[in-house]
DNA sequence: CCTTTTCCATTCATTTATGAATATCACGAC
DNA sequence: GTCGTGATATTCATAAATGAATGGAAAAGG
């Protein structure tokens, strides 16, 4: 009944799988908090047991081999389950002290977190906070992150979400802009003004050909993907631009630009994995950000 | 991006998983060739960085927890994805040289497969064999055995299956039974002569009521799962017994009871795990079993 | 062509994990 | 009640895994 495999140490496989992805021992080894010759040693160890090479040498890193490949599938498969089996003992938690990563957008991170997270501190001083600032989503099967504030509806299976209202976006520009080329007087208006606009992200061109503006990539002569550069871009006098109006009617040297056509609203979800709905400290966290996001979704 | 539970030595999940399985910190220790002191702190070390119970100690072992409990369906998940992975990489193997793993029925691992296996230890001096005899049809996924030799059509998936033929079987008796109680004169006879049977397994009776014979446990007077104790109990004159003819025409002191009613044929099926096809050991194995079971299935 | 960077392999002192031995406890049999 | 069995905890000497440091080699950038 025994198996043959029994004596090879799951934790080889978990370094194969990150030496697979990085694709190098000492990128492995910065992921796994190890050494590279730790590493080393463990592909090594896995290949003399397996019998089998895993991994092509050459000077840039390691490659799978053909039959590495074939080990890649299910390592991740084991990563997967190793995931849920994470999730599910954070759900049997009963302390409320411990870290809660919450992620969120990098704009809301930089103007909206610091002040909710800093009154959580003091109410909850034991739970410690980690704030991952990205605008790629996060994914919460993996725990990437334990709770998630976005600006779309959440698609991931064995969610809990909640709809916490929208958020109302302006265009603005600086006082330096307005000086320089004055205020749009109309949509019609806008193709003689500078627009900072997003690079790779063509969200605002599709919203305003939506509503009938004839919108260009070249109409954006500044643009920039990092939501916090972009508003320093708009702060510069580079040109109007989109911002959360709560946050921009509070910038020194911002104007607000009336115009007369509708600016979509940013809807603000709350996700969490369910198997943590339970967990005290993520419920308290959860609580809180959503009674503190309230004055900024009104 | 990195990842929460990190941290955690999948090794200490393979811990937990047998220790789940056993009850017991002893008994996963022996099953994976580790002490009962490390198995102990493997569970503690998970419980500490996880925050949660997972064991109820008391004094007869270890019983899992409710928060265990959901650890143990993704614990498994990783087990069967480390059982894939094993199987991936043994079918990676270039290597001839090798541990192979038969399991076949207690009675053929006694009469039949020595001899086969001395043949292929000669020709293949770097071809380690591992028997494994058992009536439980053992786990071809989980690598119990890389071949098996067996009397029915295999069911599982993935499988390479051949069915090498069939073996006759025929009744048997001792001479000393014979000299006490006569042969039987025909199938009518029966009821008045005892015969060796099977005692879980209701084999023996299900065939002998299909052919219209009203068999009936009681007939079996002195019964016996372990085939190759059967047999003795044959051999010892308890009664009138079926076995494979061709090897019960080598015992001495065994004389064979032709009577009128047709007895089954017992198919032989080889079967391994698809992915392990091509590797040169356990093909090598294959059709030597292949050949050198021939005789046996005429 | 030379420099810089980024890898991997190796070495060796050190930390860490391990297991034999032992103490202790609970249960069941006699 | 007592003894035997089979379990978990604890201790400590030892074995094993680890990582900082070093050397070398190959690609990328000037």
């Amino acid at each position: 009944m025994e198996k043959a495999f029994s004596n090879l140490d799951w934790s080889l496989i978990q370094s194969f799988l990150v030496v697979a992805e990085t694709g190098s021992l000492s990128g492995a080894a910065r992921q796994l908090n190890a050494s590279q010759p730790t590493l080393g040693r463990h592909i090594k160890t896995l290949e003399d047991t397996l019998k089998v090479e895993v991994f092509h040498r050459h000077a840039r890193g390691f490659e799978l081999t053909d039959t590495g490949q074939a080990l890649l599938a299910p390592a991740q498969r084991m990563a997967a389950a190793m995931a849920d089996l994470s999730l599910a003992a954070a759900g049997g938690e009963t302390d409320l002290a411990g870290t809660v990563r919450i992620s969120s957008s990098i704009f809301m991170a930089h103007h909206v977190m610091p002040g909710i997270l800093a009154d959580l501190r003091q109410q909850e001083p034991q739970i410690q906070i980690e704030l991952v600032p990205s605008d790629q989503s996060q994914n919460l099967l993996f725990r990437e992150a334990d709770i998630a504030v976005r600006m779309y509806r959440p698609e991931q299976l064995d969610m809990i979400t909640k709809h916490l209202g929208d958020i109302e976006l302006g265009m603005f520009a600086a006082e330096s802009y307005i000086a320089r080329k004055g205020r749009p007087t109309g949509a019609d208006d806008l193709p003689h003004h500078d627009i900072v606009g997003y690079d790779a992200n063509d969200e605002i061109i599709r919203e305003m050909r939506g509503m009938g503006i004839p919108a260009d990539r070249d109409w954006f002569a500044v643009r920039c993907d990092h939501q916090t550069t972009y508003w320093e871009l708009v702060r510069a006098g580079c040109g109007l631009g989109f911002c959360q109006s709560h946050i921009a009617r509070q910038t020194p040297g911002i104007e607000e630009i009336n115009i007369d056509f509708p600016i979509p609203h940013l809807p603000v979800w709350l996700t969490a994995h369910e198997s943590l709905r339970h967990t005290p400290r993520i419920s308290r966290v959860w609580t809180h950000l959503e009674s503190a996001l309230k004055p900024f979704v009104s």
